[in-house]
DNA sequence: ACGGAAACGGTCAGAGTTGACCGTGTGCGT
DNA sequence: ACGCACACGGTCAACTCTGACCGTTTCCGT
């Protein structure tokens, strides 16, 4: 009663643009949050406005129609996770490590990225643009943007000495796929991925297929005359 | 009116235990159809069994209760696959394949296996999983048990000599996960799987690997003192 | 032959989901 | 200062999906 407007209390007056940037940014980081936790099949609208902690009118304010809201997903999906990998990287990365231990850091760096919440994000919009044209048209540019920019992101984990070597693209390739083929057991197959058996063995096929001389391409006639 | 009981047009006079067993095959390979082209999420009772053209009694006489027909799907998945493999891996057997052009043929015959649509129902039934302890509970052990099993059938295609190599188990588990990982992203990137990049990739990376002398299991001291 | 249970066919209520709709307050251009 | 569109808050109707429920036919043991 006695209160005078109190501006410490206030809540700093924001402005248009801001307040829908914060609805926007909330709306879609719930919708992200129910995608892995709870799984595509029930993720509802209700859902992610009780975990955005927005009201309906709010939230369909935004995004009038549930479709709209998932395509912004896809797109937000992939920025955020490059603005991560971005940020996570640079603080983990070392300049002078020593040499091939390099290698065994960058392995276990990459696969550490298929164990965020951002994979299983992923995967279920994967699977849902599967039989989704509208979420198809709008994941696969998305993701193809984001493919090249993990690329240079990879790249620059094992650094350049190792990617100067003939059979590496082979194997940055080969280890991203099989990654996600062993993350996508986890699903069903929930262990300690820290003691993956395939961890082992991706290390030493990469030092098998990095040490070959050729690029591999060429079948046979390896010794010369 | 006149017709006497005409035992051409009759239906055969199935047993109780035929009609009973017809009633699960046609539910659940219309379960299965549905996730291929529906997904999980537009996967409904209803659905099911409009495609598999049964009443929704007849449904629901045999499946209760929505998540015991998907857990159902999830063995009926697996044994049929498994029974495919077989009936289709000895009808494209070569047992006296000339030498090294085995290896490409199994590369390729084991990368079509990912393009079938047994692929994607076990996909949509996996990420389902994720979030869903009934149907994980039930697929992990079934697909346990088709892991081992697939891997016979993968034996069966290298052949004994290309096995008894000492990085076959390396190249057999790299194959196959990456072939998975590549697979999904077909999900929201559907190209001609025929011309994948990653086929050439495959098997250059095996025959690498195949060819590498030690187990690679070891890092360092290659060479003898 | 005959009673009972299995194997349906078909309806319907209840819960859940979506989006249209209307009312309200407030930043913002003029 | 002023009004208008934006950014909501909140309600509700239409729709969908699930599963309970009841009636009917057909097989099967005795």
């Amino acid at each position: 009663m006695m209160r005078p407007p109190e501006h410490s209390v206030r809540p700093a007056r924001r402005t248009r643009g801001e307040r829908t940037a914060d609805s926007r940014q909330l709306i879609l980081d719930a919708t992200l949050d129910c995608l892995f936790e709870d799984g595509y099949a029930r993720t509802t609208t209700v859902t992610i406005q009780t975990r955005a902690g927005v009201s309906r009118g709010r939230l369909l304010h935004h995004f009038p129609h549930r479709d709209g809201l998932l395509v912004a997903a896809c797109q937000h999906l992939a920025s955020r996770h490059l603005a991560e990998m971005q940020t996570w990287v640079s603080g983990t990365l070392d300049p002078d490590c020593p040499d091939a231990a390099r290698l065994d850091r960058a392995v276990g760096l990459l696969w550490s990225t298929f164990r965020q919440p951002y994979f299983w994000g992923a995967v279920e919009l994967w699977t849902a643009a599967r039989t989704d044209p509208g979420l198809r048209a709008t994941l696969q540019p998305e993701e193809r943007r984001l493919g090249t920019a993990i690329r240079h992101v990879v790249d620059a984990m094992f650094g350049g000495s190792i990617t100067a070597a003939p059979g590496y693209p082979t194997v940055r390739e080969l280890l991203f796929t099989s990654m996600r083929g062993v993350a996508l057991t986890y699903a069903f197959d929930q262990r300690d991925p820290e003691r993956d058996p395939h961890l082992p063995m991706w290390r030493a096929a990469a030092r098998t297929l990095l040490a070959a001389d050729p690029p591999a391409t060429r079948p046979n006639d390896r010794r010369r005359p």
